[in-house]
DNA sequence: CATGAATGAGGGTTCATTCAT
DNA sequence: GATGAATGAACCCTCATTCAT
């Protein structure tokens, strides 16, 4: 469905969704590599493939480009996330999936998650509170693994906080990738934080835990 | 000390460092409201209580002021921590205190560091190599507190780990205060954070953790 | 008849004159509310009721919208003068009645000669000279009717000189309207412009113009 | 005086006004060729002498423009009628005299009057009703000059209305030139119009308007 | 050392016009 | 005949940077 945040003056209602598709491929590579405000909105219709006069019939302001990028992210994001995780599952084990695949999607999509790191306050503030709703609810999703998987093993604050941890360690493999990248790989580093985050939970939750060849114990 | 990576025509040191220090002090209000780019020099020229002529005799492109304001803020925190961390300490309860002084402070600098947060992305890659090394230099330091106070609990790439995420958990204190804020305090934050980082480690630690009310066991 | 100024690709003669009558009508109201230059081919497209792709099919350039309208407005102006005005006619009585009938013509059409007024300079020189013949023409018509109910009693160049103030003064009613119409409806505007015009033309003319109330003499 | 209404970064009140100047009497020039919205503020700049970034030291938008060289013309067109029109005099030469002074203004500022006529519209409405005030001034000062000369002989509304046909038939030399100046030149229309004016006024006149040539009786 | 006027490259955006469907 | 998506020249305006005083 058209983003209705963002009004077009064309009619065909596919075109735009087509359009806006090649539009935003196209701006996620160069907010990538020079940022959003040194990217002219010139080189942007050039990456999508058309003209600015064409750029403009799909946009208002150039913000608004921004703001399809990110909300496309946030949207592939969720939806990716709602696909691979089941809230409804009750065993350590699903919330060591549901980690696992998180981390790995955050790492399949760590440029896209670092432009919206980067750009998303230069959105205007009522854009910005809509995209940050979508991040509430991944947060909320986290959080419901979590008490499913571990009833009873932690406070209603700690499930909050650990849901927001795992959240921002999941978008950090990508925003401290010159850091992080050194020393490990996706599955390493996975395998470690989930080695941490679990840490203490008991005998019979240890086997679960695969012991990597750099996260083993001392 | 002046910053040899920003030449100046001034002649008088000292000079140099006062103006330079009216400077920051303007433009990281300036970033805080309106981001780097939003900002011109003749904003930030007015803020520093001198003219848009006097600025360039500081400084030789408005990059460079941005350069100096991530400096100093890398500067300033590092400084603080080394004034409230001792590595050399042994105990358990030095690595809690190191936390917790540490998310103080960047409850006190987060503005500061969120400005930094958005804006880093916007220097020349050396610039930004060169505020990284600080960066480096801080999570090592807890590194090695981790290590001291805890030694052989950890292996060695789950001690790395956990002090990034240490590192990150603060910042995010201040860059996700939108959500966190909400629901915590910046007591009730480092409490909670403090109790999931050490959970697990045996009888003899549970004592030294404070039970707050919402960061107790169920 | 199709306007042999303004070609079309269109070829029935019949539709030709349908659309641009559509287009004139929509184009007069934009062009009074905003002007020729800040009203877009679009609005026009729109307010006539159709595409702009149909627009096109009607007119060569967007100059042409104004020329129709133009010309629209002078023929219209100049049918009625036609129609009210009896150039052999041979009394004061009829030269009053032509003056009335004018001014009441101008009252009508206000916002339509105002459009013209600010708008004909923005013609091509060439359409400006087609537009300019009709207005020779009216002003001719008013010295005729002029000579015939006076004769002898002006030169010919008062005769020229008088027909042109008329002329104007019948559209000042409705380009200088934020001053004259505070104080004067067209009514007694038009009569205390007849009284000023016919002073002193002897005792045998006085009779016939009706003294207003604020038309009188001290 | 620097003009309040637009405001300047530049400090320098003196260089203000210099530069305005230079401003004006390029914008008028270019007006003058193509109107307001077909001259660009490349153009603009340089026909002020100065760069496209200086001309917006000076002012904030392009209309700012418009409205100065308005403001410009009727500030001039007003002074030189203050200078050349006592409202004291009581003589009907006197009114004569005014007349005369101001069609001879109106014919040296033909241009920028013309000018105005067309281009006002453009202004913001604020800025229309400050310029139209002059306008009401001049025309008050035109009544003013009649009543005096001729105390007893004209209504209230007959005055106001004679004042702003006099106005009117000023500009009008101006702004109907194509047609006007074909027959007349500044002396007869002057002379003309200032017959037709008084015409009737009793023997006693008669003497003191000076018969032209085309001007005569029949 | 300090000032602020001057510069102009370059950016965002509009809109008249075309043309394939 | 009608439509409306596509185009790109051109416009207004900003702002980092320079340099004469």
């Amino acid at each position: 469905m058209t983003d209705q945040q963002v009004p077009s003056t064309i009619k065909d209602e596919a075109l735009i969704v087509k359009r806006r598709n090649q539009m935003i491929k196209g701006a996620v590579t160069l907010f990538m590599e020079k940022g959003f405000h040194k990217t002219t909105t010139r080189e942007i219709a050039k990456a999508s493939g058309f003209s600015i006069g064409t750029l403009y019939e799909y946009i208002r302001k150039k913000e608004d480009v921004l703001f399809l990028v990110c909300d496309s992210i946030y949207q592939r994001v969720k939806e990716r996330m709602e696909a691979s995780i089941d809230p409804e599952q009750t065993t350590v084990k699903s919330l060591i999936q549901a980690v696992r695949s998180y981390f790995q999607l955050m790492d399949d999509m760590q440029d896209e998650v670092l432009v919206m790191y980067q750009e998303v306050k230069s959105l205007s503030r009522e854009a910005q509170e809509y995209v940050l709703q979508k991040e509430r609810d991944m947060v909320a999703m986290l959080e419901q693994v979590i008490i499913n998987s571990l009833p009873g093993e932690y406070a209603e604050a700690e499930v909050r906080l650990m849901a927001n941890n795992i959240f921002v360690q999941g978008q950090m493999w990508g925003f401290r990738r010159w850091i992080l990248q050194r020393n490990f790989t996706i599955q390493t580093y996975t395998d470690t934080q989930i080695h941490l985050l679990l840490r203490g939970l008991g005998k019979e939750i240890e086997g679960i835990i695969q012991p990597a060849d750099n996260a083993g114990h001392a």
